[in-house]
DNA sequence: CTGTTAGCGCTTTCAC
DNA sequence: GTGAAAGCGCTAACAG
């Protein structure tokens, strides 16, 4: 390997020398720069970012740790991030821990024993508070991802999750529908809970008895509570809160024999690619997944440049995009 | 920052004790190695990797650069990388050239400098030459992915994109088809060069010149092409060799009032997930990302482990799913 | 079974 | 404008 020793030593100057040359951090007359610019060209020197970073105790990385890399919604803020870092010079370390707290922890663990100089961090639905802890001790700036917490000691960037619910429920409500069946999911992930909490806003208190409202992580009870429910023909309207819970939905009303938008309304959050495409169309509720990415970097920089200043929570809007899943002229007014 | 001499000092031992206990790479009395976890555990030291990647001259990190993390196709890859990653203790550092030559090459730069122990790259659709080059010369174990290379000097996996569309065509012109317009894209990338000579290979040399060959990476003027051949009503049957390709054919056939399967039959490579929620569901050739990005790195692990053996080609086997857009009974035999 | 010590390749005082 | 030299925190001979 081609070192800097090398480099000084071809050019007839000092490593300092070099190093100077190569980072641009004080003047050197023009001739020597020269000489060392071409022992540089010469040697096919590449500067080694490792002990850079060990001798300046700043690696210009930071890590990215995923709850769950399969779902587009978190493809999408991968994405975002890696758009943040190259933007920022920046490198970046992905980790992904598959809603496991035990991997989630190993994985903040091992960015940080690599010394990245902050962490983006997703976490899991059953989080470690032993994670917390961790990360509170560590001098290493934090944000939040999607998955935000209150009062939280760290910057972090989500949705507007109850607000856009609110929007979206209000919507159907005004639209006739009258008795909604919410596919709500683990309620423990604070953003499918944000998301439910817009949906109480935004029903009149005197009919929230009579939506069904079904929680929890174990798809085959979500499956055959939903059933169980639109069997009556009692619901005119369902609602997935998320990608995976509208796999579940649809497929379980296909099974129920029940047509979108024939026999009942559909809406989504985050849904499917190029909905447009195919029919039916989707009522989706569209999360800015890369915004939250590069979003989530600009609140890291920002961090670094004034370290004490309180903790700030962003919330990117979501547009709900209504389509023919919700089509008014389908409904029946009860 | 709490270091191994800390540690040390705590302990009452040397630093090459507390180093042997931390990497188990000697014998140490049980007593011993009972106060230096015990110090360990009063101090909070955590191994630094960088430290000690410089000394050891090894990472334990690999490098995946990407043409396009937007792509669904690709986020699967990475995902398959990531799980690789970890099943072999090394943490992923992540990069999107976006197919763009420049930010690859940079991409790739940057990863390097890092000392990734190894590097798996799906090369843009113009990658440099000057990248082949410079990879040569890397001393890293290098790993194509995706978009191959014929005699490469590296290992590389992708899919069986010839032999699928071989497979696909075969059944489309048994079941009738006798026209057929393919989107092809941009064919100076490997994977749809591939696809489209599998679509030669599966046609009778005699009725290859009623066939439609679309080419080139300008989406409007494919889409314009594409409307032009299916306006006559000529051709029973369109293929798009990817998903942005696919978007492209449905939202042309759409826009012409042609119908899916109707008036046509269409399938697709790599295509929408959960196509079979929705209508029409499409004939797709899955491509077993999260696999090939598995696959990666075992080439990667096996590479190191026998540095001197030839470069070698996998080729992951890809499913024809038969859907309603190809239906056979809607064809109208010519 | 344990300690001493020489670096890994680089940046950055401090001195000229 | 330039150089000498002291480490960053760790591992791994080498020596006992």
């Amino acid at each position: 390997m081609v070192t800097i020793v090398d480099v000084a030593q071809l050019a007839g100057v000092s490593t300092s020398t070099v190093s100077h040359v190569l980072n641009g951090t004080r003047n050197v007359e023009p001739a020597t720069r020269g000489r060392v610019l071409d022992a540089i060209e010469k040697t096919g020197y590449r500067q080694d970012a490792l002990a850079r970073a060990l001798r300046r105790s700043r690696t210009d990385s930071i890590g990215l740790v995923v709850s769950d890399a399969g779902e587009p919604a978190f493809a999408g803020m991968v994405h975002g991030v890696e758009q943040g870092a190259v933007d920022h010079d920046l490198t970046l370390v992905l980790a992904n821990s598959a809603e496991d707290p035990a991997r989630e922890m190993r994985a903040v663990r091992a960015l940080l024993e690599r010394r990245v100089d902050g962490l983006i961090i997703a976490r899991c639905a059953e989080s470690s508070p032993a994670l917390t802890r961790y990360l509170d001790d560590a001098a290493t700036p934090v944000v939040l991802l999607d998955r935000l917490a209150d009062n939280s000691p760290f910057d972090q960037v989500g949705a507007d999750n109850r607000e856009s619910m609110r929007r979206l429920a209000t919507h159907l409500h005004s639209s006739g529908h009258r008795r909604i069946a919410v596919l709500a999911g683990d309620t423990r992930v604070p953003t499918l809970r944000e998301r439910l909490e817009g949906f109480f806003d935004a029903m009149p208190s005197e009919g929230l008895r009579d939506q069904a409202i079904l929680e929890g992580h174990d798809d085959a009870e979500l499956r055959s509570a939903l059933i169980g429910h639109l069997r009556g023909g009692a619901y005119t309207c369902v609602i997935a809160c998320s990608t995976p819970l509208a796999v579940t939905a649809l497929e379980s009303m296909r099974d129920a024999g029940l047509r979108v938008p024939e026999d009942l309304a559909f809406a989504t959050y985050d849904g499917f690619t190029h909905s447009d495409l195919f029919s039916p169309t989707i009522t989706t509720v569209r999360q800015p997944a890369f915004e939250m990415g590069t979003a989530a970097v600009k609140l890291l920089i920002d961090r670094s440049a004034s370290p004490q200043s309180s903790p700030r929570t962003m919330r990117l809007r979501q547009t709900v995009e209504l389509r023919t899943s919700t089509e008014e002229h389908r409904i029946q007014v009860g």
